[in-house]
DNA sequence: ACCTAACCGAGACGGTACGTCACGTCTTTGT
DNA sequence: ACAAAGACGTGACGTACCGTCTCGGTTAGGT
C-alpha cells in the first residue's frame, strides 16, 4: 500500500500523496467490515498506517471522508454500446445496481445522504462528486440514441435539462429503493421491467405537446 | 407497539401507555432540532419526561425507536379522489413529498435505511411498518382507476403484484432522490412531469406484453 | 426482627415469619458467592423467594440487613472449659478466628464497619448486636478464672469494665487484623503466641497499679 | 505511582504528573465529604479537574485508587524519641490513632479491607503499600530499645520476625477496633493502658523460654 | 361467614453511577 | 518540518441497582 521505494529514504514529506489513497482505501475496507455507524476514524488511521492527526489534517470529519471514499466507486461506470437505447440503459442500470449492492457503497452513501439533510455543504459535496459527475452517462446515452434516431433532437434546451434531471432522479431513486428498502436485488428481470417503464414514459412524454 | 398477546397474564405494574406516545413525540421533536446523528436517547428520555431505562425497556436502540417514530408520520397519507388516475397520483405524491420535506422524516428515514444495510431485522421493520403499510395507496389507486376504466383489470395476479412493487420503488425512490439528493423540492411542476412519465410508462408496459 | 410494640393494632395479614429467616439465610449465601459489594437486594430477594418490597418493608437497606445476617453467626461462640484461663482463651479465640475466616463474615462485617464510620445508628446496631452481645464471653472467662484463683477478684468495678473493653478491643482487633489485613490464618501457633502476650500483659497490668 | 520502568520507550504524549497528585488529593477530599460508599469516580475526576477516562487510565477502579490515596496518609508517621520504649510506643500509637480518626482514613481503609477479602491482588496492594511500609516503625522502635538496654538483642531471627508481625497485628488491630467498632477515641488514657498491656505481654513473652 | 386491612408476588418506574468508547485536540519524541 | 504515538477533556453509550410505585391476589383476624 505505501512502500514503493524501500531503497530511497523518505526525508521531507514524500508521504502525502500515498497517504490519501491509503486512507480512502482503508475507509472503504472499514465500511465493508464495520459499516458506517461502527466505522471509527481511529480505526481507519490504523488501517492506513497513518496517525489520526494526519487524517484530520486532510478531512473535516467522517462525512467528508466517506463521501470521497464512496465517490471513487462510481467512476468505473461506463455506458456500454449494445446497439439500442433500451439495451444501453439496461446495461448501465445493472452496473449501477452492482455498485450499490456492494456494502461499502450502500452503507456509506445512504448515511452521508442522511447527514446531508442537515448540512448543505455536505449535500453539495455529494451532489458534485457523486451525482453530477455521473450525469454524463445520461447525456451520452441520449446523444447516442439521437444518433441512432431513437430519440428526436431536443428542441427546448431548458426542458431537455429538466428531463435529464428527472431521469436521473427516477433511475437512481428506483434502483436505490429497490436494493436498499425493498431489499431485493435489482436483477436482470427487474431492470428489464424498469427500463420498459422508463422508456415508455419518456416516449409518451415526448409525444405529448 | 409490540405487545400483541394479552393472552399472557399481566402481572406486576403495567407499562404506562402515555409513555410510548410521549417518547415517540419526543423523538420526532429531537430529530427536528438535532437531526439523527446528534440525537441522543438520553435527550429523548428527558424531553419525554421519562427515564432512560424506560426507553431501553421498550426499544432496542436508536434505530428501532426512530423507525417507529417516523412510521407514524406516513399514516396521514390518504388517496384523494380527484377524478382521474393522473390527478390522484399527483395528489398522493405531493403529500408524500410534503412529509419527506419535513426534517424529522428526511433525516431519520435515510439514516435508518443506511443502518438497515447491515441489519436485516431493521430492514424488515422498516419494510413492514413504513413501506408495506403504504402499499395500500397503490392498490386503492389501481382499483379506483379500474373502476373508472382507466386501467384494465389485471389478468395475471403475479405480474400485477410485481407491477405494484415496481411502481412503489419508482415513486418512492424518485421522490426521495429528488428531495434529498438533488436537493430540490418535489413541487407541483416536477410532480406533473413525473406523473406523466410514470403513467406513460405504465401504459406502454401494459400495451406491449 | 425489630417489632417490639404489639401495642399497635395487628390488623390485616401478619408478616410471614419464615420470610425473615429465608432472607437472612439468602443474604449470607449471597455474601459467600458475591461478596459485599456485588450483593444486591434484588438478588437476595430472589434467592429468598420473596419480593423486593417485602425485604424493604423489614430492613432499611443493605447495611442493616447484613448486620443482622452476620450477627447471627457469632451466637454460636461458646467459652469452652479447658481447665485454665490460657486454654480457655485460646479456645474461644480460635472459634472467633474460625468464624471470621468464613467469607460471609469477613466480607460483610468489615464493610458495615466501614459504613458505620459515617452512620452512628449503624455503628450502634453493630455494637449492640455483634460486639456487646459477645462480651459475655470475657465476663464469663474472667469469673471462671477468678474461681480457679488465676485472677484476683476485681476491686474497682469501673476499672474492671475498662479492662474488659480493652481486652475486647485487643482480642477482636488482633484476630481481625491478622486474618484480614496480614492475610494469614489465625492458627493454633499464632493463637498461642497471642494468648501468651495477652495474659502476660494482663498479669503485668494487674501487678503494677 | 505504578510506572517503574523507563526501559519501555516513551513515545507519544507523556502522562501528566500533576494529575496523579490532584486525583489522590481529590479522592481524600471526596472521602471526607461523601465517605466510601457515596464516593463516585466521576466526582473525584471533576474535583481533580480531570476527565474520568484519565482516572481509569491510571487506576483499575475505586478500590485501587482509595488504597493509594489512603496509603499516603500513613507516611507522615514518625517514631518520636521520648526516652523510653513505653513513651515511644505511646507516641506512635497516638499518632496512628489520630490518623485513623480522620474520616478519609477510617471510611476508606475499612472498605478496601472489606473488598480485599475477595480480591487477593487488592489485599496484597494494601499490605505492601500500607502495612508493610509502616513496619519500619516497629523495627526502629525495637532497635532503639535494644540500644537503651530495654530489650535484649534478638537471638532467633525467625522468632523475632514473628514477634514483629504479632505486635503489628495487636497494635493496629486494637486501635482500629477501639476507634471504629467500639466507637471511642483512642485517647491518652486508653493508649497508656494499652501500652502497658503490650509491654507487659512482651516482657512476659520474652521472659518465657 | 363475611369484611377488610395489611400482606404478598411481580414488575415497571424515575434515578444515579457505572465503566467503555470514540471524538477531535494537544503534547511529546523521532527521523 | 512533519509524522507516529498516545494522553487529554468531552460527552454519549447501554447496563445495573437503587428504592418507590402500582397492580392483581392472598390471608388472617374481628365481627
Amino acid at each position: 500500500m505505501q512502500s514503493r521505494t524501500p531503497a530511497t529514504r523518505a526525508s521531507g514529506r514524500p508521504r502525502s500523496a500515498e497517504a490519501d489513497a491509503a486512507i480512502l482505501a482503508a475507509t472503504r475496507e472499514a465500511l465493508v467490515e464495520q459499516g458506517w455507524s461502527k466505522l471509527t476514524l481511529g480505526d481507519v488511521a490504523t488501517r492506513a498506517g497513518v496517525a489520526k492527526t494526519t487524517l484530520y489534517r486532510r478531512w473535516a470529519g467522517k462525512n467528508e471522508l466517506v463521501v470521497d471514499a464512496v465517490a471513487e466507486l462510481f467512476d468505473e461506470l461506463v455506458l456500454p454500446d449494445r446497439g439500442s437505447l433500451a439495451a444501453d440503459i439496461e446495461g448501465v442500470v445493472l452496473q449501477f445496481a452492482a455498485i450499490l449492492a456492494r456494502p461499502e457503497a450502500a452503507s456509506g452513501l445512504m448515511a452521508v445522504v442522511a447527514e446531508s439533510t442537515r448540512d448543505d455543504a455536505l449535500r453539495e459535496r455529494i451532489r458534485s462528486s457523486v451525482v453530477e459527475r455521473q450525469k454524463r452517462l445520461v447525456l451520452e446515452g441520449r446523444s447516442r440514441a439521437q444518433g441512432r434516431g431513437e430519440l428526436p433532437p431536443e428542441t427546448d434546451p431548458e426542458e431537455a435539462a429538466r428531463t435529464v434531471d428527472l431521469i436521473f432522479d427516477v433511475v437512481a431513486g428506483a434502483v436505490v429503493h429497490r436494493t436498499l428498502v425493498s431489499g431485493h436485488a435489482a436483477d436482470q428481470d427487474w431492470v428489464r421491467d424498469f427500463t420498459a417503464l422508463l422508456l415508455g414514459g419518456l416516449g409518451a412524454e415526448t409525444r405529448q405537446p
